[in-house]
DNA sequence: ACCTGAACACCGTTCAAGT
DNA sequence: ACCTGAACACCGTTCAAGT
């Protein structure tokens, strides 16, 4: 778990104003992106933006608060489909489609904003404009305020966790070896004790490495479930 | 974030195999459940279990042996409902919520839990068993080995995502005033930008409350869409 | 105002030493 | 074999000091 000490050439004075807020977001994304969330430290992110560790804290108070903003600038990325009205249940239930995959795929994209969006609470105006579009879609999809309520709050669990899942699955992949070991371990089972895991070995890795296909399957589902078939319910 | 240091008395040296592997397990799991992942330190296990910081190593060789333990753990404690085989496509969706319930309620009964199942990949044969069962169920309900995987995975990640959201939103309630800033800014909200959601503020406000209740509508959604209505599909 | 290094209270873990 | 304290390389953050 020790990081061998980078070689520390000694750094002149930076320049005043070197740094502001969207410069040290911007370095704290590319860290986090790049090297996971456990590599992101203060240390790290002012030696990215060239600066002494305490630089940083002229801009903002702690590394929560940094982690508050990221999350928030992740979220204002996440792509709301340009549409006009929803005019028919269909209509919404596409365009409802269109921003769960818009999530999720921000997740997938910045795996790492998911243990910051996942921690804290998502506050900032711009989970906002997500939340009022996919309530709006599941209104124009005709369910009742009650049931629309709870439809999203079902949407975003969901969304949440196949995020949480493929993440996972993709930092278990680089461990050395662990998916041989696993496939060793699930090879070795004895079919009697595990009659039915056994046999969906193969399929069941396929469905663990789907990703994307693999959460709008869920997905489908579940807006089946929650606001009733779609126009190609004959899959 | 700092926390005053301890009142020091002490200890005299332990006698020999006080400590054994089922005991650190015990002593991890009340740490984790009474104070949280972030409290689940060596030096606190050890201290609550009266030794030497060092004496743990003796047993395990380190903090991520012990959490994996830990998992393990807490998964062979998910019950599955006694069964006889399923006799028809009710009984195995009846059988799937209660499994699906059970292991939602696990993460419930112990939160900190979720942070060692989602950040570590699911070793261990416990886990096994759990998913064992709801393939067997899946297939019991008619679908054919690829929907069965698929719908299997669709299952797990949401009851991983809506544990996730209701651990997440009971620790942000234990902040100071927290949901009293969240009512606020949310009464505040301009309701001709976000029309959908102003209207639905209070409607939100329960679902995110639900529980176990949001997690069942979620569920029977889901399973409705992945294999087919319940028998009671008129809710 | 903004950037700096030294210092403090933490953390997991190595190591040599006690029993 | 099992438990111990000192020590090391980390961490976030406080503080007084530079410019």
């Amino acid at each position: 778990m020790t990081v061998t000490q980078q070689a520390r050439t000694p750094r002149r004075r930076a320049p005043r104003n070197t740094l502001n807020p969207d410069r040290i977001l911007d370095a704290a994304v590319v860290l986090l992106d790049r090297d996971g969330a456990e590599a992101f430290t203060m240390r790290a992110l002012a030696a990215q933006l060239g600066v002494g560790t305490m630089a940083v804290y002229s801009h903002f108070r702690s590394k929560e608060e940094i982690s508050d903003a990221v999350a928030q600038r992740l979220l204002s990325e996440v792509e709301l489909p340009a549409m006009g009205e929803a005019e028919s249940t269909a209509d919404a239930r596409e365009q409802l489609r269109e921003v769960c995959r818009s999530v999720f795929r921000l997740f997938a994209d910045h795996p790492s904003a998911l243990q910051l969006l996942t921690t804290r609470p998502m506050r900032g105006d711009e989970a906002i404009a997500v939340i009022d579009r996919m309530l709006g879609l599941l209104r124009a999809a005709g369910l009742d305020r009650v049931d629309a309520a709870r439809a999203h709050v079902a949407l975003m669990q969901y969304t949440v966790g196949s995020a949480l899942w493929n993440v996972r699955r993709d930092r278990a992949l680089c461990e050395d070896g662990l998916r041989d070991r696993v496939r060793a371990r699930l090879a070795d089972l004895p079919a009697d004790r595990y009659p039915a895991l056994t046999e969906l070995v193969p399929e069941l890795a396929i469905a663990q490495d789907a990703g994307m296909a693999q959460y709008e399957l869920g997905l489908d589902g579940l807006l089946t479930g929650l606001i009733g078939p779609g126009p190609r319910s004959a899959r």
